[in-house]
RNA sequence: GCCUCUGUAGCUCAGUCGGUAGAGCAGCGGACUGAAAAUCCGCGUGUCGUUGGUUCAAUUCCGACCGGAGGCA
């Protein structure tokens, strides 16, 4: 049997950090945050990560691992994450997994394995290139060759996509659609309980979202940018994708005025909500908690003690 | 008080020489297996201000009323 885990995801300021320390405090735990932009040092006002007090109250995991010029990606992130949470456990502590990147949270908790499939960014480079003189129909042709099944699932804009594939096949011989069958074969990491957060109204949400931007940007979300940038570090690196830096780094740099760029990262902000919501709906097992006007922790505290009693923790 | 313009999707606005309407933005739904705060796909969501009249048929024409803008006083 798997080792049990608590997870608490959901859109972005839902307030999945408050309520995950209250539950590491209520069951003993620890918390090993799953947001694949909160792994960067340097990075905290724009990507709301748990203060130092909050760090005080209960240890966190798996924040500011990277620097914000490294390529970080699910791989290295479910490698160092399960090793965090297997020591947690060793100590006899309980994992509590928050955080709103759906796609960590998931490949930690299943079994999924990405060793096998490797990568390579030179190789990835010149397929991205093919892609864009030949198009996307043509990769697309080429994938179905190799292997029809993960073609037909795949559009041809989706370029991301359709040059990954193309990827695993030249690299190692085998289609996505083999790996991925053998990586879904393999047994879960951990039995997760999962909690997820939202508001009965989507608008209370996006009221918070934009409230929250704004904040930010009080608290110096220009600034840190600023210094970020001065440090040398690229607009285009996959730290720079995080919503709210790539929007300052552009109003800082005089492409955009930085009232276009506030409102943009509200709007981004929003679409990421939106999305985060897609990916949790899909999960049938897991606990929905949702906001009336504001998080309400007595309320969810109580509510989810029988849910994880039934999960088999207490 | 009088005159003119105006009222169509959440917002800005098209349009229908009478046959219940469409763009942009916003929004909504979905996908997601080494970039995932990324990337990709799909979807108009509507008492055409209200109310009478003319008409087989009114969002469209006419009247009144209500709201908004401007002008004359």
């Amino acid at each position: 049997m798997a080792e049990k885990v608590i997870v608490v995801a959901g859109p972005t300021a839902s307030g999945k950090t408050a309520l995950g320390i209250e539950l590491a405090l209520r069951y003993k735990g620890e918390i090993v945050s799953a947001d694949s932009m909160q792994v960067y040092k340097g990075m905290d006002i724009g990507t709301a990560k748990a203060t130092a007090e909050e760090r005080a109250q209960v240890p966190h995991h798996m924040l500011d691992v990277a620097e914000p010029w490294e390529d970080y990606s699910v791989a290295m992130y479910v490698s160092q994450a399960e090793k965090s949470c297997r020591d947690i456990i060793r100590r006899g502590k309980l994992p509590v997994i928050v955080g709103g990147t759906g796609l960590y949270i998931d490949s930690l908790v299943s079994g999924r394995d990405f060793a096998a499939a490797d990568f390579d960014l030179g190789l990835r480079e010149r397929l991205g290139r093919e892609y864009d003189e030949l198009g996307g129909e043509e990769l697309l042709r080429r994938l179905a060759s190799i292997d029809p099944e993960r073609a037909a699932k795949l559009h041809p804009s989706d370029k991301r996509r359709i040059v990954r594939a193309l990827e695993i096949y030249e690299l190692t011989g085998m289609t996505i659609t083999e790996h991925d069958e053998y990586t879904r074969s393999l047994p879960p990491r951990f039995e997760a309980a999962s909690v997820h957060l939202g508001f009965k109204d989507r608008s209370r949400l996006y009221e918070r979202i934009d409230r929250r931007v704004d904040i930010m940007v009080e608290q110096g979300l220009f600034k840190e940018v600023e210094g970020l940038l001065e440090q040398g570090l690229s607009p285009g690196c996959t730290a720079m994708q995080a919503i709210g830096y790539k929007e300052a780094a552009q109003a800082l740099l005089g492409q955009i005025g930085r009232r276009e760029a506030l409102e943009l990262i509200k709007l981004r902000s929003r679409r990421y909500a939106k999305r985060q919501l897609t990916w949790f709906r899909r999960d049938p097992a897991a606990l929905h908690i949702d906001w009336e006007e504001e998080p309400d922790f007595e309320y969810a505290l109580a509510f989810s003690t029988k849910f994880f009693l039934d999960c088999g923790i207490s």
